[in-house]
RNA sequence: GGUGGAGUGGCUGAGCGGCCCAAAGCAACAGCCUGCAAAGCUGUCAACCCACGGGUUCAAAUCCCGUCUCCACCUCCA
């Protein structure tokens, strides 16, 4: 079975096929820099990370891009009184570090809006050549889309213009309630920065064209797979597909969208302000912790945070940590993709069911474990090599890296183990069980073997 | 009003017509192992048949109809 995606335009699973063979394109719409990260972000970001790694797993190159909207109305709010573009950048940061953190592979282009406000220009321009966009009727350099002008609008939410809500005013220069801003004239009281010379006055571009530029300049007129949050399909990515069919383009073959991270069954956002954000995550748990938590529901399932979902995660990834780590001296050479079980495959390819994928991990890590303890070497080594293919695929690969041990504690430990084993043959338990404690404290975890006693460092 | 989605054990969460007397993890209990632990393994624990009521089918958690509850989106949001 080859890999199926639940296409959310079309609403049904489709068999994926690239439209180059071998080669994946995707587009996925990254953060506003508005305020640091929260766990939906993440979620996001995660999604199409693994996306990405089970393509590459089954032989594609992937080109990757993941933008950054740095000039928005929030991030000027947000901003105050300091300079916007230097608040951009280190929100942006905060995002990085996240990602960073969280083993998320960097897309192939990460580019800014404020690098691309040429191409909103030239992108608007032929809309409005083209009679699907026009200047505000007020004067202002406001250009708006003409949704009235396309009549697929709506077709990626299923929705009929008559049925939308819209604006409930007709105001800044729209002719219809559902137009969206294209570009924003510049405002009086905005920074100067923030505003740039277009045909139609100083202005600066609305969210959405940013979208609809950039997939362009990075990926032409179509490509392969558009990714983002459920919450950004409308208005957003309907309107940047009307855009971009507007103007003549292909765009996605395939939509797809993540569910949200809840709190107590509610969205976790920022506008409501109950975001569970990174810092409140770094007391919880390990990233590993994170990352595994994130993992593990389906994509398009709402995942629900609460007080003990990254304790319960921590838990579940360290039955694999500790696998890899008291398997550290079995070699792998290299991770092969080819070792990856067949139902570990069929999970991933059912538009990822990585809860499912997760499973067989767990399933092969008991066998794992089983071999470990018989002694039987040729099993240990198969379960080995195809726990790290997983993993790779799944990008908990930072679970099993060794800390790095100096060797002062290397003799340390060896030392103190010493003792230990002496006390332990003079039956003096006590102090072997104080010896022990003074291991531990060292940040050293035991594992009393048949005839060894195996140690490995928490760091 | 419109458009989507969800309701599965104590918790998280897969399954979406037969392999389901429902995966996996967490939690809990017991056994093995251990000087005692930890880790690991094994077993048990578990879903009044998978929100409720009808129906289709040889066969339904899975399809259809109805009901209830919840969530998301309808121009700020991943």
């Amino acid at each position: 079975m080859a890999l199926e995606l639940f296409d959310s335009k079309t609403q049904e699973l489709r068999p994926f096929t690239p439209l180059t063979a071998g080669h994946v394109e995707m587009y996925v719409c990254g953060p506003t820099v508005q305020s640091a990260p929260h766990l939906g972000h993440l979620r996001s970001a995660l999604v199409y990370d693994i996306l990405r790694r089970w393509l590459i797993a089954t032989n594609h190159t992937v080109t990757m891009v993941r933008n950054v909207t740095d000039i928005d109305d929030k991030v000027l709010v947000n901003a105050g009184s300091r300079d916007w573009i230097e608040f951009a950048r280190e929100v942006e940061l905060t995002f990085d570090e996240a990602y960073l953190a969280l083993n998320i592979l960097e897309p192939t282009h990460k580019p800014h809006a404020t690098e691309h406000i040429a191409d909103m220009i030239e992108l608007t321009k032929k809309l409005i050549q083209l009679g699907h966009a026009y200047q505000a009727t007020d004067g202002s350099a406001n250009v708006f889309f003409d949704t009235t002008s396309w009549p697929e609008y709506g077709e990626l939410t299923n929705q009929k213009l008559e049925n939308m809500e819209g604006e409930s005013d007709v105001t800044f220069g729209r002719k219809s309630p559902n137009d969206f801003a294209l570009f924003k004239a510049h405002k009086s009281d905005e920074p100067e920065t923030a505003a740039w010379e277009t045909p139609w006055g100083k202005a600066r571009p609305g969210w959405h064209i940013e979208c609809s530029a950039m997939a362009k300049y990075f990926l032409g007129e179509s490509f392969d797979i558009h990714g983002g949050g459920l919450d950004l399909r409308f208005p957003h990515h309907e309107n940047e597909l009307a855009q971009s069919r507007a103007a003549g383009d292909q765009f996605a073959n395939f939509w797809t969208h993540n569910a949200l991270v809840t709190i107590n069954g509610n969205k976790m956002s920022k506008s409501l302000g109950n975001g569970v954000s990174v810092k409140d995550l770094e007391q919880a748990g390990s990233w590993g912790a994170i990352r595994y938590w994130l993992s593990s529901a389906q994509y398009r399932s709402n995942l629900d945070y609460s007080e003990s979902s990254i304790r319960d995660a921590q838990a579940a990834l360290d039955r694999i940590t500790g696998f890899l780590k008291r398997t550290t001296n079995v070699k792998v050479i290299e991770i092969d993709y080819a070792k990856l079980p067949q139902a570990f495959t069929d999970a991933m390819n059912a538009d990822l069911n990585v809860p499912g994928a997760l499973a067989v991990l767990h399933d092969v890590v008991r066998a794992g474990n089983t071999a470990f303890d018989a002694s039987d070497t040729e099993k240990l080594l198969d379960s080995v090599e195809q726990v790290k293919a997983m993993i790779h695929v799944l990008g908990l690969t930072f679970v099993y890296q060794e800390p790095v041990i100096s060797e002062e504690l290397q003799r340390q430990v060896e030392e103190l183990l010493t003792k230990r084993q002496e006390a332990k043959l003079a039956k003096d338990f006590a102090l072997a069980d104080q010896i022990r404690a003074e291991i531990e404290d060292l940040g050293v975890t035991l594992k009393d073997m048949k005839d060894q006693t195996m140690w490995s460092f928490n760091g």
